[in-house]
DNA sequence: TCAGAAATTTGCCTAAAAGGCATCTTTGCA
DNA sequence: TGCAAAGATGCCTTTTAGGCAAATTTCTGA
C-alpha cells in the first residue's frame, strides 16, 4: 500500500471534520455552529480542527475541494489519444454520473436537506471558499490540460475556466431549478455550450 | 444630482478604506496589517470599518467589486441592436483599455508595486474574497446578459462565466508573464479564445 | 522486536476579529 | 428651522487565529 496509516487516519479526519461542518451548517445555519462543535462532533480537539482547516468555510469547501482534485487526477489518468473534450467529460462523468445530488453526496436529495444547502450558500464566507476552491481545482485541471494538450500559457487555463464556468453555471442552475433537474444533465448541457463556443442564442 | 452629500460621502469612505487596505497590503502584507491601521489611514473609528466591510480581505476586494459592477452597468447600456460579444467587449474595453495595470488602478507599473500584488494575491483569505467577488459580478453581469439577449435560464449564465474566465485567466497570466504583458491584450486574446469556442489546440 | 526519529494531537495562552447595542452626529426634507 | 432617518463611534462579549511546547502516535532501520 502507498500509503500508511497514519495518511490514512489523517485523511479520515479532514473528512470527518468537513462532513460534520457541512451537516451542522445545514442544520443551523453558519453562525450558530462554532468550530468547537464541528471538533467535537468529529471527536478531536478544537486545536486539531485548526490544524486541518484555518476556518469553518475552508472545512466547508474541503468537500468540493477533494471532489475537484479526484476530477483532475481522473484526467490525467485517461488514455493520451482520447480528444480533450472527451477526456473532460469523461473525468467529470466519473464524479457526477452516479451522485447527482452534487453537493448532497451520500444523501438523497431530501427537501430539508436541499433547503440547507441553499441557505447555506448564502453564506458570504462560504461563497468566497468555495469560489476559492474551485480557482484552486482550476488550476490543477488546467495543468493536467497542459500535460495532456502540450500547450502552454493562456490557452490551458481557459479550458480549465470554461470547464469550471460550466461546473458553476450547472451548479446555480441546479439550486435554483424548480421543478429540480439532474445535475449530470446540467452539466453535460453546459459542457455542450460552452464547447460550442456560446455564439449568438437563438432569442425564445 | 441623483445622488445626495451623504451617499457621495458614503462612497468617498468606502473608496478611502478599500485603497488604504490595499496599499498597506502590499506594503507590509496582509498579516502585518491591522483593521485599526486601515481605519485610521481613511481617517474613520474602527467601528465604522466594520459597518463597510466584514473583513480586510473584503476591503481589499472592493475595488474590484466595483470595477466589475460598473462593467455590467456599461453592458446594460450599450445599444440593445449591438450584437452581444461586440457590447461585451466594449463594456469590458472601458475598464482596461487605459488604466492596463489592471489591479494596481491608478499607480504606473512599478516594481515594487507588481511584487507586492503578487505577494498579496497568494494570501488564502483573499484569494477567496476575491474569488467571490468574481462569482457576484458574475451574477450581475449575467442578469444584462439575460436582458440583452432575452434569454433564461444556464445560457446567459454560461456567458457571464466564460467572460468572468478570460477575465481570470488574463489576470493569472498578467500576474505571471515575463516579459510582462499588457492586460488589454491579454483580455482581447482571452476572448477571442473563449468566443471562438476553445477548439482543439494546435500542438505547438 | 525495539529504540529513536518524525509527525500529529492537544492544551494553554495572547492578540485580533466579529458583531450587538446604545448614543451621539450629521444629513435630508417638509 | 426643526424633526426624522441614516451614519459614525464607543463599549463590550464572544469567537477566531495561530504560536509554542508537551504528550502521544506512527514509522524506520538495525
Amino acid at each position: 500500500m502507498a500509503v500508511g496509516l497514519r495518511e490514512r487516519k489523517k485523511q479520515e479526519t479532514r473528512i470527518a471534520l468537513s462532513w460534520a461542518a457541512v451537516r451542522l451548517t445545514v442544520e443551523r445555519g453558519l453562525a450558530n455552529v462554532k468550530i468547537e462543535d464541528i471538533a467535537a462532533e468529529a471527536g478531536v480537539s478544537l486545536r486539531t480542527f485548526r490544524n486541518y482547516f484555518s476556518s469553518k468555510a475552508e472545512a466547508i469547501a474541503a468537500r468540493e475541494v477533494d471532489r475537484s482534485l479526484r476530477i483532475a487526477d481522473e484526467l490525467r489518468a485517461r488514455p493520451a489519444d482520447e480528444p480533450l473534450w472527451t477526456a473532460i467529460r469523461a473525468s467529470i462523468g466519473s464524479e457526477f454520473a452516479l451522485g447527482e445530488t452534487g453537493h448532497g453526496g451520500e444523501q438523497p436529495p431530501d427537501e430539508r436537506w436541499l433547503a440547507g444547502i441553499r441557505l447555506m450558500v448564502t453564506e458570504p464566507s462560504l461563497q468566497g471558499e468555495l469560489a476559492r476552491a474551485y480557482a484552486a481545482a482550476g488550476a490543477e485541471f488546467a495543468d493536467a490540460v497542459a500535460d495532456r494538450t502540450g500547450t502552454h500559457g493562456l490557452y490551458p487555463r481557459l479550458v480549465a475556466e470554461v470547464v469550471g464556468s460550466a461546473r458553476a453555471a450547472a451548479i446555480a442552475e441546479w439550486l435554483r431549478a424548480d421543478p429540480p433537474r439532474s445535475m449530470a444533465d446540467l452539466l453535460s448541457e453546459a459542457l455542450d455550450l460552452v464547447s460550442a463556443g456560446l455564439p449568438e442564442p437563438e432569442q425564445h
